[in-house]
RNA sequence: GCACCCGUAGUUCAAUUGGAUAGAAUUUCAGAUUCCGGUUCUGAUGGUUGGGGGUUCGAAUCCCUUCGGGUGCACCA
């Protein structure tokens, strides 16, 4: 029986003792004590005022008399206006703590022959990924984790945008201006190189365009006829017709660059277990189109071109097919959901997308739903905000963006920096000194993207992402480095921690309490924070966690400790903070080092 | 113009989804260690929750209005 059972019920029971009232449990609501006031749960009395025919503070005195008279597990009471604030005792507690001990995998929740599907990432495949692919990265791997720890079955899928115009365009810079240039002629990574050409293309693209108009053509018209844009828009009508040699550029180029997607992905410790690309998914969803007119879901205009009407639903008319017959992104997207479902069979179908698609994947889900697919009800957009810099927008063109392999180096050289000032790290090797820069500098990037909520827009400031003390990653980190060295010391000792030792226990200190209510709550948020599919409340959380470990640590002593069981119980509560800080802050991705 | 999102200490973010005196971090200042790691801990300073109205026992949260910012409104992806 849980503790949240058992109060309620009593109330219940209180309820139609005290005041003759039919109160039930469902009805009743607990919420955690504000720390400024006595006891851990608490019960708003004012709605049931009117029930109990008496004030609300009447009524939360008489509710709190009842229960500490009935129930030997609480302690005490004390009313705050229409606050009924309950305080448990350290038995309750310490058997709570005893069952956690015993608990593997504490917080984990168990298979539950669910399927879920997170697609994310989503490069194209004419530049490097920036700042903003790796908000959309951490948020994806983050889900995931957080799903899979909600019994899910998760797939990481990655929709790579390899074909169109503007792959062509890299490519058609590079044979222009490329010189046979290759990753290994100039030691470049392959996605840094096709950006390069990217660049280049612009660069020529806006030349020519300036040359018509000094000319004398009209700048809109100008924009269209620069003879570069021309031969690029000639290439892509090569490339969907298979013509060979454009066809053997476009497969040396994208071969380049997912050779450094990987190295980025490697250095992010991110993997996908399916990749789709476009240029194999482009073509799907027109017979889709054909159903949709079967069944009167689409509707064809004189011109021939195909529409849905969404008026209905506050939304617009949305073409789904070019008069031409060719489809368009929404088109594709229809047939790629389809083809998802196919192959994962899922029940929840994540799109990690940045909010600017807020309105397409609106009008796809209704699509989907209007045409009855049995999937649709489980597709799920997990909208995040932009990642803004101090000096304003990134923009590609003005070459404002933060480039992800550039920050992340960035990041291991100030985590390097920092703890040689420290001289921490008398006794690593080279390769452990580099694997700790790189757990401490990914970590604090993971975590200062991931502390927000995914809604909203954040303000990336290079300082701050920097810093180490705090709520960031290296504080935590810190944490679990501290705990780990005490642990290291009790098997010194040969303390033996185990649960039947804190049984034997009747008392606990204020600040052993609130660090049990912490970890008590860490099944709750992980749930929370699947529902919500939100990784900030994990990282409010493990800061908490964090933090009340600290606060524990400065107050009371383990290895001075005079009563042997009271040390052991505060090993093994040392041992649990470890244990749910590390396996916390996996579900961000991000890793915990033993000493730093 | 229409639609959607957002406005909270100087700054960056929270607020148990309608609950108590709106909390953290950072900055500045003042303090704590015979100790298991001082990248720690305690305290102080800082608020008309953009403005106005409404709903109710109770509003940062819900409704209306107004101001400010962002995004979307391609037969692009």
């Amino acid at each position: 029986m849980t503790i949240d059972f058992l109060i309620k019920s009593a109330i219940s029971k209180a309820f139609k003792v005290a005041f003759d009232a039919e109160l039930t449990i469902a009805e009743i609501a607990l919420q955690e004590t504000r720390k400024e006031f006595v006891g851990s749960h608490t019960f708003v009395t004012f709605p049931f005022a009117r029930m109990s025919k008496k004030s609300p503070e009447e009524t939360g005195r008489v509710l709190g008399e009842y229960l500490v008279q009935s129930k030997v597990e609480i302690k005490s009471f004390n009313v705050v206006k229409g606050f009924l604030n309950i305080e448990l005792s350290d038995v309750v507690w310490l058997n709570l703590f005893a069952a956690i001990l015993d608990t593997p995998n504490y917080g984990i929740h168990p298979p539950a022959n669910k399927k879920v599907l997170v697609e994310f990432s989503s490069p194209n495949t004419n530049k490097p990924l920036h700042l903003g692919h790796l908000r959309n990265n951490f948020l994806g791997h983050s889900i995931s984790q957080i799903l899979t720890a909600n019994g899910y079955e998760v797939s990481m899928s990655n929709l790579v945008n390899d074909r169109g115009i503007h792959i062509c365009k890299s490519m058609l810079a590079y044979v222009r201006y490329g010189n046979g240039e290759t990753p290994k002629s100039s030691q470049l990574k392959g996605d840094h190189l096709a950006g390069k050409y990217y660049v280049k293309f612009d660069q020529e693209y806006k030349k020519e365009t300036e040359e018509l108009i000094l000319q004398g053509m009209e700048a809109e018209q100008a924009k269209k006829k620069a003879p570069i844009l021309l031969e690029a828009q000639e290439m892509l009508q090569k490339w969907e017709a298979n013509d060979p040699e454009v066809i053997a550029l476009w497969k040396q180029m994208n071969g380049w660059v997912y050779a450094g997607f990987n190295e980025s992905y490697q250095t992010m410790g991110i993997q996908f277990d399916k990749y789709y690309y476009e240029s194999e998914t482009y073509l799907l969803g027109k017979d889709i189109v054909e159903e949709g007119l079967e069944k009167g879901v689409f509707f064809k205009k004189d011109d021939g071109s195909v529409w849905v009407d969404l008026t209905d639903e506050g939304m617009d008319e949305k073409l789904v097919l070019r008069a031409d017959g060719t489809s368009v992104y929404i088109t594709q997207d229809m047939g790629t959901a389809d083809l998802k479902y196919a192959d994962f069979k899922f029940e929840k179908s994540v799109y990690v997308v940045g909010n600017e698609q807020d309105y397409h994947f609106k009008v796809l889900f209704s699509i989907l739903k209007k045409l009855g697919r049995t999937y649709a009800g489980g597709l799920y957009h997990l909208s995040y905000g932009m990642v803004d810099l101090p000096s304003g927008k990134m923009k590609s063109r003005e070459g404002t963006v933060v480039d992800a392999d550039d920050l992340m180096q960035e990041m291991f050289d100030t985590a390097e920096q920092h703890t040689k000032e420290l001289g921490k790290v008398e006794g690593f090797d080279e390769t452990e000194a580099k694997e700790l820069y790189r757990k401490l500098g990914l970590g604090a990037l993971k975590f200062y993207l991931l502390r927000v909520d995914p809604k909203k827009r954040i303000l990336f400031n290079p300082q701050e992402s920097v810093e180490f003390q705090g709520f960031t990653a290296p504080f935590i980190q810190y944490t679990f480095a501290r705990i780990s060295s005490i642990l290291r010391r009790a098997k010194q000792l040969e303390i033996d921690a185990n649960s039947g030792i804190i049984k034997n226990q009747n008392q606990l200190a204020a600040e052993e309490i609130d660090l049990i209510k912490v970890i008590a709550d860490y099944p709750a948020k992980i749930f929370l924070a699947g529902e919500n599919m939100d990784p900030s409340l994990v990282a409010q959380y493990i800061y908490d966690l964090a933090k009340e470990y600290n606060r524990f640590y400065t107050v009371h002593s383990i290895f001075k400790e005079q009563d042997s069981q009271v040390m052991a119980m505060r090993v093994a509560l040392s041992n649990q903070v470890a244990i749910t800080i590390e396996s916390a802050m996996l579900l961000l991705g991000i890793e915990v080092p033993e000493r730093m």
